[in-house]
DNA sequence: CGTTATCAGGAAATCGTTACCATACTAGTG
DNA sequence: CACTAGTATGGTAACGATTTCCTGATAACG
């Protein structure tokens, strides 16, 4: 493998040329750059990152970890990161959580021997013990879609606690009065925001019912719960998901149970699928601008990262409700 | 941040006998090995990947370069290389082609200039160069899902023609006779292997009427093609998709159309489809093992790049016809 | 015409780790 | 007792690039 010694003998320049040849930095004449780049091209040079990064301490890598990279939401957060960093020459990896705070620790060790140059991080949990080790070993850090108590630092996420209240608010003025919330984990912050909402907007009806079921952000979560609120008398007339994948889990259940979708029971939700899933009916949801909080969040830890940046900000972009078929009034009954 | 020399001083030993504990090589007595794992605990140390890969010329990085992970074909496939590259201690880098022969090549200098130690590759387009170029800079290969014609190296895929050939002949056993074949890229070994199995089925029925239509391994392809398909006279009583992604294009156009699955129109092809995506009807499909792929693929990957491997291996694992609702006995009509 | 700014290029040190080679001690062997 | 094998540790250099500090031109300017 040719290195930047080899390629300076050949276009005869010391190797340091070679450098500024190919980073584009300092001073170099038309000439030389030209021969230069033909002993690049010659001897198949390939700049060795590993050396770059020992000696200049930037990897040009990001690290993006979710607690879940097959959920559309963050596949599509994935993709505004990766358009960013791409167009900045920043390579990015991917880790899963699995909502395990143990993986989480045992990525951001591995990141930190890697000397990623900065992170975009959904934490498992509201532990802030990764995004100091992280801090202390030198990483920027982005936190994206939940909130950390008690650390001061760059956040991104969407308005849950709004959106949440928009969301619940369309199910009362349809007339429901019996709206069950199945949620993530209790310590997750963007369950408890999302739970806020559905309460303030409960209490400004004046209910005093709710019904709450906390699980996992997940599918088979969702199903359980779903089936546990049914069997409950009387039944809700709505349930509100709090993320989507609860929300399959949810109409899977609906439909196991032969409970028509909206004509028995509403079903709303946070975070939208893709058309591609061919959800029948078609889900009323929070829509959370995934894409776009990938990209803002990515801006922020490149600007991070480059020092230009003073305070720490917090973004919090708004969710955009989405009325489709899964929703509608409420059937007599009461 | 801490280094060797500093662990080194602190539990006076020498750099490299620090070096020797945490990466559990050589000799050193418990009684030293205590000493410097204590002294590495209190300055948390951290070993740097990049001066330790620079040094020892190896990175424990593998890079999957796939065309498109959205796919739920990859990305389980993606699952089975993370568990197996995981366990020993690997890390993954992935990458997207999107069946673009230039981004491909892009991300092998790119994988190349991060000294991967080896790269599973889903080859976009039939082109030898990036598998020749990795391999000239020292980097193992293997190639998964796709054959690619005149080059010598580890392959591991399914058996496309025998899957097609197996679903294409189910759909005659129901009485088809206007079998369409709906498939991606002309270049791509998939989509010709799977063309050869329909056609076989075909042949050995007598039938002469073949209806293919190539296009992209994509919803809006399978989608767009799917009409075409059906505004011709006599129409196809029988679609067969080439991927996934292709037969939700399928599903939707005839939902668009108001033709009913399997009453009017029986739709089968390749891939499964996660539970999760709710598809109504339930698809008949031949299903690829693509989490067993990612994990056999990676371990030869290991095993290359260890130099345990002499002969270079071609491993065609069989798919599993799945029989479900889509597909049903073709309706009087002839 | 001397001084300063801009342009071109180089030498040596260095980033943090491990490979390679060497040394030294203990124990067992014939 | 000399010799080998196994155990334990260290010194030095090297991996391949860039940073830092220099040396000269050449051009521009008052």
């Amino acid at each position: 493998m040719p290195t930047v010694h080899d390629v300076a003998k050949r276009a005869d320049v010391a190797p340091i040329t070679v450098s500024r040849v190919i980073n584009n930095s300092g001073y170099v004449s038309q000439a030389t750059r030209k021969r230069v780049e033909a002993a690049v091209k010659e001897l198949g040079y390939i700049p060795n990152t590993l050396a770059r990064g020992l000696r200049s301490k930037r990897t040009n890598t990001l690290a993006l970890v979710v607690t879940d990279i097959t959920n559309p939401y963050f596949t599509l957060m994935a993709r505004g990161v990766e358009d960013v960093a791409g167009d900045s020459g920043y390579t990015v990896i991917y880790s899963n959580t699995d909502e395990s705070e143990a993986k989480e620790e045992k990525y951001a060790n591995i990141l930190a021997q890697r000397q990623v140059d900065g992170v975009l991080l959904v934490p498992a949990g509201g532990n802030e013990k990764t995004i100091k080790f992280l801090v202390s070993n030198g990483i920027s850090v982005v936190v994206l879609d939940r909130r950390v108590p008690g650390v001061y630092i760059d956040f991104v996420r969407s308005d849950s606690e709004e959106g949440a209240y928009h969301l619940t608010n369309l199910l009362i003025r349809l007339g429901h009065k019996r709206i069950a919330f199945i949620t993530g984990p209790n310590g997750v912050s963007t369950s408890a925001d999302r739970l806020a909402g559905y309460r303030r907007a409960l209490t400004g009806a004046g209910f005093k019912n709710e019904i709450v079921y906390y699980g996992l952000y997940n599918q088979q979560s969702g199903n359980e719960l779903t089936k546990q609120a049914m069997a409950q008398s009387p039944k809700p007339t709505a349930i509100f998901g709090a993320n989507n994948f609860i929300m399959i889990g949810i109409i899977k259940a609906l439909r196991d149970l032969n409970i028509y979708v909206p004509e028995n029971v509403s079903v709303v939700g946070f975070d939208d699928l893709p058309e591609s899933m061919l959800v029948k009916p078609f889900l009323t949801v929070a829509r959370q601008p995934a894409y776009e909080m990938g990209r803002l969040a990515t801006e922020l830890l490149l600007k991070r990262i480059s020092g230009e940046l003073e305070e720490y900000q917090e973004l919090i972009l708004p969710t955009e409700i989405v009325e489709r078929e899964s929703s509608g009034p409420v059937k007599d009954s009461d």
